[in-house]
DNA sequence: ATATGTTTCGCAAACATTTGCGGAACATAG
DNA sequence: CTATGTTCCGCAAATGTTTGCGAAACATAT
């Protein structure tokens, strides 16, 4: 905290109190233009910064959002978080982006260091362990604003961004189904996180709909991460019954999946087909690209910090709102279509 | 900012003094072991946080660094991010990120709010068309630690933190023509930055060693994105003379490459080859799997955090530390081994 | 001349901390 | 009983801001 020029040096200079300078800086009708005018040059010419925390200390506002995440080296999270910091600019809030590492011990630091920031609010997705609401109890005691994203949490009162992950999966597993796929696998996500309940939920749905009996051995859940996928597919092989179709909660296990197939020398989509929740940035990259539920990322980023910011704006009438957004099936190469 | 617990509350409830409290959460020896263990119970009983700006404005240290890259949702970037992040925890240091989108303005914008911030140091990945370097001499000025990281910049005095370039590039473009081939273009980043000066010249050096005769038409250069490849190989087309490899500049490029090529029906590495710079996580997302030279995000973030909080703590000898990274050649599937 | 109004600035307090110093209260020693 | 030392806590100032209020200085109106 190196040579910071203050009101203080600024008011020195000029022979007037840092009052005045404050003042000035602020355009209080108070001062007179020319005084105004005379700051300012100095100001600018001195370099002066205003101190933010010194500012908000005083202001009782920071304008900043904290962000918890559960790695940026998560392609989704990281357009997310591109989103978020795109609203964010526009609405004159600065970001504080930390991540849990799926951690739920790390997120709940994370969002203790945040409240010490004394930021205006707070996006969560919350890591695949979190079952202990009490850190967010915590932030409902404080009024602080909060909205979760993508990886919600229920009955907190909080509001939510996401997606009708129930009924997107059950359209996918559908949509697999009208394309004459029967045996369908489902590499389920974390049971602790909503979406991950939903999913798999949409998938049983669609399932009974249309009479095909569900087998357990082909319901797998664990993570979200590629190596999830990888050690699903692997366990989906011990079975000795392998299914036509795997129905992934993510891209990131569908990444895991399509290279333990690739690894038993099966053919993506020709001996199996691969579908699953994710964004096309990335369901692009993989070859052959993937079939999805596509969550547009960086919207939702964006609507999520807008939710935000409205909710630090409007004292009253906080929490309950639930966005969701609309999705868009995008058939790509990673599934056989018509008469199998 | 509502409801917040600061150590006055805490005071009012043991009938003592704010002075007492913060001495006693700071344990003073000053207090009687038995009032700090009191105000401790109080504290933790009533939820109290410290207040980080206030802390601050006191201490004149903020624990906290201004992290400025171009993009977060380019994965070479986001595991940087990792590795930052993950040594600043290490360390005890939180992180703001601010991204530049590749813009100098904003890059100079977040500069400025960063030192708002007060901020203890500064890491920088300069935008592509960065050329003026006034606001690095503000900060020079201000003797805040600064640390560039990967895309770095001269003559400014402060330290960097990178791989050697030249010596890379040549290595790469040498294995391509140990392996036959001749015809080599190169699809290279923005001038303007080191790392786009410094992977061209490797690559002249390479064909001069061995008697390559350079054409200008296939050293094509522009930014570090994948348009800037797949316009970059768009024109290679349009000369009517396709080379055999194409050395692209990053991965990003070449994954642009990678679209224009298989849009024209070309094979890879059947018809071209390719080889790049980049980082396994992503050149093995693409398809084919993509030869490179391998830059370690994670170790470059981390060791450019760490770099940084040694310049912090000592006031004296700062700046002038070059720090170069090991790179390692991938070979995967983008190129023909062998006789050609 | 006095009264009233306007412009322009400073005073003082507040925000949540930290820290050197002084000073009670108490204990020990002569 | 006084002198010295020790333990424990509060006073005051400082960090860089903002903002309501008061008060000069000046102008206008009666």
């Amino acid at each position: 905290m190196a040579k910071h020029i203050t009101q203080k040096d600024i008011a020195k200079k000029l022979g007037v109190t840092r009052v005045t300078v404050s003042k000035a800086l602020n355009d209080y009708s108070d001062i007179s233009v020319s005084m105004r005018r005379k700051v300012r040059e100095v100001a600018a010419e001195a370099g002066y910064i205003v101190d933010h925390g010194a500012r908000s200390l005083q202001m009782r506002k920071t304008n900043t959002v904290g962000v918890v995440i559960p790695e940026v080296s998560n392609s989704f999270f990281s357009f997310v978080v591109h989103g978020i910091m795109d609203a964010a600019a526009t609405h004159g809030y600065r970001v504080i982006l930390t991540v849990s590492r799926e951690d739920p011990k790390i997120e709940e630091q994370n969002i203790l260091t945040l409240l010490s920031h004394r930021i205006d609010g707070l996006l969560v997705a919350i890591s695949k362990d979190t079952d202990n609401p009490a850190i967010f109890e915590t932030v409902r005691k404080m009024e602080i604003p909060l909205v979760f994203f993508d990886r919600t949490m229920d009955a907190l009162g909080f509001s939510t961004v996401g997606i009708n992950d129930r009924k997107a999966a059950k359209e996918i597993v559908e949509f697999a189904i009208s394309q004459g796929y029967h045996k369908i696998a489902h590499l389920g996500g974390s049971q602790s996180v909503a979406i991950g309940r939903d999913r798999l939920a949409g998938y049983i749905d669609a399932l009974k709909k249309h009479n095909i009996p569900r087998r357990d051995e082909w319901i797998i859940t664990g993570g979200f991460d590629n190596s999830s996928g990888y050690d699903g597919f692997k366990r989906l092989m011990r079975t000795g019954n392998l299914p036509e179709m795997v129905f992934a909660a993510n891209d990131r296990i569908a990444q895991g999946a399509y290279k333990a197939i690739k690894e038993a020398k099966l053919i993506i989509p020709d001996d199996i087909g691969v579908v699953a929740f994710g964004h096309s940035e990335f369901a692009e990259l993989l070859s052959p690209s993937l079939t999805i539920v596509d969550c547009p990322p960086i919207v939702l980023g964006q609507k999520a910090m807008e939710l935000l910011v409205s909710e630090i704006a409007h004292t009253t009438n906080r929490g309950q709102h639930h966005l969701i957004l609309d999705t868009t099936l995008r058939v790509n190469d990673s599934i056989l279509l018509g008469e199998k």
